[in-house]
DNA sequence: CTTGACTCTCCCCCTGGGGGAGGCCCGACG
DNA sequence: CGTCGGGCCTCCCCCAGGGGGAGAGTCAAG
C-alpha cells in the first residue's frame, strides 16, 4: 500500500496542489490518510484515478459538486445520463456566447460608437386614428404589439376604413421588463367607426419634442433618455404621454434598417 | 436639471440597483450629485445614455474596466479596435467552449464510464530493437515522438535493417507536463547496427505487468496508475522504467481506436 | 406627524482556486 | 545523530460581478 504526499500526487495527477486541498476539504478527493499529528496528506496510488476523472470532468467546466454526485453512482446510465445534462448546459452557453458575439459584431459594424440623437421640436396635428388598448410588458411587446395591430387592422377591415400613414403606438405607462404597462395601438384612418375592442378617436397633437431611432428596437432606449433629458435640460416639460411611429415595416427591411420616430408632447419653455 | 434617486434610475436602465452601486463605486458611472448628508445618489436623466452603453457591453460580457476605458475615448476607430479585441475573446471562449462540448460528447459516447483496466503479469523475452533517446515534455511528446520514429526508420533504412514488430518507448523519466523527461525510441530489428544517433541494444526482458489502453494517447495516465498502484498492492516491486507499445498506427486508426500495451518490468512477490 | 417605501453602509456569499506569510516536518546527506 | 533545504501545514486575502440581507437613516404623501 503505496502512500504519496501532496506533492508527487500532484505532479502524477496534474492537480494543483491547491486544488487538491480544496478537494480534500469538499469531500471530493480525501486523502487515504491524513496524519493526525502533523496534518501531513498521503494519498494512495490508486486514488490517481479518481483524480483523473476529476481533472477530466473539471476539464469541461463541471462544477465540483456535481462532480462529487457523478462519480458516487456506478450505474452507467445514471453517469451518462448526467454528462447529459452538463452537455445541455455547456451547449446552452456554446449559444449565449455565439449569441454575444453577433451582437458584438453588429456593434462593431455599426458607424458610430454612440448614437447621437438629434431632437427637434415639431408641432403635430391631431389626428384621427382607429386605437385598442393592451397591457404588456418588454419581454411579450414584440408579439403583443403585432396581435395589436393585426386586431386594429381587421377591425378597419370590417369597418370599410382605410389606413391613412404609418402606424402609431402611445406609451401611457412605461412598461418595465416584467410589469405590465399600459399601451394604446394606433392607425391612422380616413373615416371614424366605434367597435367593442377597437374605435377611432382623435390623437392629440400639440408641441412635440421628436427624435428619430435607427436600429432594432430592442435598442431603442437611448432614444428616450436623449428626449427626456433633452427636454429637462431645455426647460421644457413633459404633456403627455410619449408615442412611437413605425415609418418601415420589420417585415421587410431588417432590423437595422428600422426607422422609429419617438416623440414626447410638451409645454414649450415658459420662462 | 432632472435628478433621480437610484431606484427610479435602475428602472430607467434596467440596471440593478447593487449594479449602479458598484459602477458608482468603481467610477465607471457616478451619480451627478450625491447629497452629503445622506449619501443618497441622484443621477441625470442623461447619464442613462452611459449606462446604456455600460449595458449593453456588459451584455456581451465584456469587464467593467474595459468598458471604463472604452467609455473614456471619442475616437470611433479606438473604440472599434477595442470592441475587436474583445470579439477576439470571445471567440476564443467561443472555440474552447466548443472543444469542451466536443470532448464531453466522446466521454458521453464511451461505452463504460470507468475505464476498467485488466493487468495481467506476463514474461517478456529479450529483444533486439533499434534505439535512440530523446527529451520532451508532455506539451511536446507527440511532435517529438513522431521524430524521433522518423529517426529511427531512417537510420534502419540506411544500415538495411528491417522492422520485426511494434514501436515501443522506454520512459526512462516521468516526464512532466512542463519539465523534460528522457525517453527512449525503440523499434524491434532484424539485425544490429550501430550509429551515431541511432544504434540497436538489447531490450531487457522479465517479468512484467501489463495493461493495456484503449483510446487517445492524451488518456493513458489511468493506466499507469492502475498499473502502479496494482503493482504495490500485491506486494511486488518496479524493477524498471515502464514502457509503451503501439500496436497500431495513429496515422490509420482514430484515435478512440488506438491500442497501447503499457508494462512495467516488476520482481515478483517475494513474500 | 406618521407611515411606508426608499436608500444608505456593511458584511457575507457564490466559483475555483492563486499567492503568500509564518511556522512545522521529513528525509537525505554528512 | 544532527542539520539543512525543500515540502507541507493552516490561515488569510484576492480575483469578477454582483446577490442577499441586516440595521439604520430619509423622503414624501396623506
Amino acid at each position: 500500500m503505496h502512500l504519496v504526499p501532496i506533492g508527487r500526487f500532484s505532479k502524477m495527477t496534474r492537480l494543483s496542489v491547491k486544488a487538491l486541498r480544496l478537494y480534500d476539504e469538499i469531500g471530493l478527493l480525501p486523502p487515504a490518510h491524513v496524519d493526525p499529528s502533523s496534518g501531513y496528506r498521503y494519498y494512495e496510488l490508486g486514488q490517481a484515478n479518481r483524480a483523473e476523472a476529476v481533472r477530466i470532468l473539471r476539464s469541461v467546466d463541471m462544477p465540483l459538486d456535481e462532480i462529487r454526485a457523478i462519480l458516487e453512482t456506478d450505474d452507467p446510465e445514471v453517469y451518462r445520463k448526467r454528462l447529459l445534462v452538463h452537455r445541455d448546459r455547456l451547449e446552452e452557453r456554446l449559444i449565449s456566447q455565439e449569441r454575444m458575439l453577433a451582437y458584438l459584431e453588429s456593434l462593431i459594424r455599426r458607424k458610430e460608437g454612440v448614437m447621437p440623437y438629434e431632437v427637434e421640436i415639431t408641432e403635430a396635428s391631431p389626428q384621427l386614428v382607429a386605437a385598442t388598448r393592451i397591457s404588456t410588458n418588454l419581454r411579450r411587446i414584440g408579439q403583443d404589439l403585432a396581435a395589436g395591430f393585426g386586431t386594429v387592422v381587421m377591425a378597419m377591415g370590417q369597418a370599410g376604413a382605410e389606413g391613412s400613414g404609418a402606424p402609431q403606438v402611445v406609451y401611457h405607462d412605461v412598461p418595465d421588463e416584467e410589469a405590465d404597462g399600459d399601451i394604446e395601438i394606433c392607425v391612422p384612418v380616413d373615416r371614424a367607426f366605434d367597435g367593442d375592442e377597437v374605435a377611432t378617436r382623435e390623437l392629440e397633437g400639440g408641441v412635440m419634442a421628436t427624435t428619430m431611432h435607427h436600429g432594432p428596437y430592442e435598442q431603442i432606449a437611448p432614444a428616450y433618455h436623449t428626449l427626456t433629458s433633452w427636454i429637462s435640460e431645455h426647460g421644457h416639460e413633459i404633456a403627455g404621454p410619449p408615442r412611437e411611429t413605425y415609418l418601415n415595416d420589420p417585415q421587410q427591411v431588417p432590423p437595422e434598417e428600422l426607422l422609429t420616430k419617438v416623440e414626447f408632447p410638451i409645454h414649450a419653455d415658459t420662462d
